[in-house]
DNA sequence: ATGACTGTTGGTAACAGA
């Protein structure tokens, strides 16, 4: 089974890539986050024969599952998916629960798309709902997880290691890279996932996203943000950072990871 | 070159992204 997840700031600026690219790629599964609507494009891919699962409330955020080996149990948003409330305390603010995750059962894979909060700085409020975000991703997911072939993918928001940006000097103080977020990870790992880690890309870093400015993606100057955390049990055969997909017209800002996972 | 972007909206400036 061919699965892959992709940050693709927009699925109605990124239609005249998407479409191409699922013909060319042809995955069985596929996670997008920051599809940016509540409109998804669904005939455009239905035409190209996969099924869709998307939670999209509007201008942010949004993520969606795409299959075309069966869509069965959508659940949108995890049990006990933390609302964010706002920069402030404000007495009277409602937490609001974001389109921030879809989950499917996708031809016997249950499989999870995520746009993890962002944090923005470590001393905002967002970065405090980005910890508790995690906490309740992990706790909401450990049944799914014991329960047979899962994935769950997408935009993380933290690089796992040091190694996963292209100068960790230059993130001293910054979200993504902090110990807290990193904790987080090996907790969702520790519920029985491995990291599938892409084959090397460019000067040997597997980074999925590089900044639109200052020819951050020409420098390879990126980060592995967008993950792939899959069953220990099943088998990977293949893992890549499709960079094709970064370059040329009006790309994302992510680059798609593919994963081709041998199926039990 | 201490430079450099992109997307969305009761939109044309403000905010978010990481």
């Amino acid at each position: 089974m061919r699965i892959a997840t992709w940050n693709v700031n927009s699925v109605g600026a990124r239609l005249p890539r998407l479409l191409p690219w699922l013909e060319d790629i042809a995955p069985d599964v596929v996670a997008l986050q920051e599809t940016k609507t509540a409109n998804f494009p669904t005939a455009d891919v239905q035409a190209l024969g996969y099924e869709v699962a998307h939670n999209g409330d509007g201008r942010w955020n949004g993520a969606a599952l795409l299959s075309r080996v069966g869509l069965a149990d959508v659940a949108l948003h995890f049990p006990g998916q933390p609302g964010y409330a706002g920069d402030d305390d404000a007495l009277f603010e409602v937490p609001v629960v974001e389109a921030r995750a879809v989950g499917a059962t996708c031809g016997g894979l249950r499989m999870w798309s995520l746009y993890v909060p962002n944090g923005r700085s470590v001393d905002h409020a967002h970065y405090r709902y980005k910890l508790a975000w995690l906490d309740a991703l992990q706790a909401a997911l450990a049944p799914e997880v014991a329960a047979g072939p899962f994935v769950v993918t997408g935009d993380f928001n933290v690089a796992p290691t040091d190694d996963d940006v292209w100068d960790i000097a230059d993130f001293a103080g910054s979200t993504h890279v902090t110990p807290a977020e990193r904790e987080r990870l090996t907790a969702l790992l520790g519920l029985g996932l491995r990291d599938v880690i892409p084959r090397p890309g460019k000067n040997d870093r597997p980074f999925t996203y590089w900044d639109y400015r200052a020819g951050m993606f020409h420098k390879d100057k990126g980060m592995r943000i967008d993950l792939v955390y899959a069953s220990t049990s099943l088998t990977v055969s293949d893992a890549y950072v499709d960079r094709a997909a970064r370059k040329g017209t009006g790309p994302s800002d992510h680059a798609p990871v593919v994963v081709d996972l041998e199926m039990p």
